[in-house]
DNA sequence: GTGAAAGCGCTAACAT
DNA sequence: ATGTTAGCGCTTTCAC
């Protein structure tokens, strides 16, 4: 790989004019540039952003660290991140934990280490890694499930709002033994959707916790309609949503004759999928361009009061609610 | 920040010794590692991996480049990349170009300039992007869609014969016209995917290109239905197989009475859509690991003639198909 | 076993 | 407008 001093003795400059050149931030004159340029094609040259960086002691990297790619409502955040970050003139570098507390760590150690210009996480809630994050002076935002309360910008839906219309609205259209389906206790969306649920029910609350992935979801309604048979159940998150109806599919339960279904998160697909699914829609696509943004402006101005920011649900009322 | 020269002064040893300690690789007296731990611990110090990899010219990053981190196709693989490469010791970053050359050739030159070990690409086709990396010196594989024939380390299904089979079990079971949908021109799977069509068809083909996404599929079928009417669809992949069904739906045709469907890749909750969908399914997860070997591999022995590797395609009859 | 010193490739003062 | 030079933080010879 040729170094820019290559460049500068094949052009019969220096080394500093080539940076001019290619960083464009002084005057350089014509004749001088033209034979730089020359020079970079003819070797071709690309500048080594490791050293760039030491040097600057900065990157443009943002690191947006997720917890399920598999899971079409991170995927679509991505796309908004992405699209304010490539006009805020960044790049973003997708890590994917895996629900993995540990996996999670490591992504942000490795961001940190790696001067990571900015970080956006959906936690996963590993203790160390938000311990980490907070240390650090790199600029966090925190996505979907809050960080550390309050201490850093945070943007997120109504979750506790969305679950109560949810399990409202099964109420309102006759379910009578309605359950809840949850993630997992200590993510903050899971616990707040909870909370949504527990408010609006009217009866003792019949809960199961499962892991926000499909297994889980299959999992719990299972456990559901073997234990305490209710009438309807709202399921905090699009994968457990699927388990449930594969579920109930496999049992031959009649949705929504014999089982009311209400998922949180929309799904890809859910107008296709008979009975069409009954859900709580995030605005996924804005939720990342919000966060963006925060990000944007925090790496701007450092100081400052952090700001959390939650976006509205909606309800899209399809088959499997309606009796 | 600390760096690594406060450490030492803190421990009162040399930089060489914190550096050996952390690295591990060469003998240091008891004592005088536990005096450097201790200051690390103290100091919150976290090395610095920009001045790391810029010493040792290498990194232990993986650039893993997909064209739709929409399509789940694309997710599952970045699993079967993740789960070997974490093995290796590598940690994966992924870079989404959403099917825009310009984007790819962007994270190609950034990919190349962060020094990244190796580089994992489903290229949407830019020529740029394959020139820098068939220059540059940095490892790499081309999975699922080829980069430069035969030039690099390639995993990908049987897509010939995946299509054949698709295109022939439609006219076994009895329609008459089939058409096809398929993805750009100069994409690989696009155009295999075609001539498996093309083999296995009779009578005069009837072909639609697209995107390769939900919207192309959408409008390409509407095309079909207005201009040709077949009576039968082979889809080229996921996305676009799902915006078929949901032309179809909107226009009221039976599927599969008016028209048989089978898109390529397998959707997840495919079994949940009604009627099913019929499809050739590809070991999407073994395709990610395979493709993460080879790199590893190449890695350790930079020199050596590239292989090409053909994972089987599989054909799941459901009921879009079945007359 | 430990320390001193050089240098990875680049940019940004500073000097001219 | 251009060149000289120092140094970002780390690892790795090379001496001892």
């Amino acid at each position: 790989m040729p170094t820019i001093y290559d460049v500068a003795r094949h052009a019969e400059v220096s080394a500093a004019t080539v940076s001019r050149v290619l960083n464009g931030n002084q005057t350089v004159d014509p004749a001088m540039t033209a034979r730089v340029l020359k020079a970079v094609r003819e070797l071709g040259y690309r500048p080594n952003a490791v050293a760039r960086n030491l040097r600057r002691s900065r990157t443009t990297l943002w690191a947006v660290i997720i917890s399920d790619i598999g899971n079409p409502f991170f995927t679509a955040m991505v796309r908004g991140i992405e699209d304010v970050a490539q006009q805020a003139g960044y790049s973003v570098v997708l890590c994917n934990t895996d629900e993995d507390p540990e996996k999670e760590n490591t992504y942000v150690t490795a961001a940190l280490s790696q001067q990571m210009a900015g970080v956006i996480i959906s936690s996963s809630g590993s203790a160390k890694a938000a311990k980490h994050l907070m240390e650090s002076s790199t600029p966090v935002v925190a996505i979907d499930r809050e960080l550390a309360k309050g201490a850093v910008d945070t943007v997120m839906v109504d979750n506790e709002g969305g679950a109560y219309a949810a399990t409202r609205h099964l109420i309102d259209v006759g379910y009578r033994r309605v359950a809840c389906v949850t993630g997992p206790a200590g993510v903050s969306t899971a616990d707040r959707r909870l909370r949504g649920y527990t408010k609006a029910i009217e009866t003792a609350p019949i809960v199961r916790r499962a892991d926000f992935r499909e297994q889980g979801g299959f999992d719990a309604m299972a456990s559901l309609l073997d234990d305490e048979r209710p009438d309807a159940v709202f399921v905090a998150n699009n994968l457990m949503a699927i388990g449930a109806l594969r579920c109930l599919a496999a049992r031959d339960v009649g949705i929504p004759g014999e089982m009311g279904v209400v998922g949180f998160d929309d799904i890809p697909w859910a107008d296709l999928i008979r009975p069409s699914l009954t859900t709580v829609a995030q605005p996924t696509y804005e939720l990342g361009r919000v966060a963006a943004r925060l990000l944007a402006d925090r790496i701007e101005s450092p100081s400052g009061k952090p700001s959390t920011i939650i976006l509205p649900a909606e309800m899209h009322v399809r088959q499997s609610s309606s009796r």
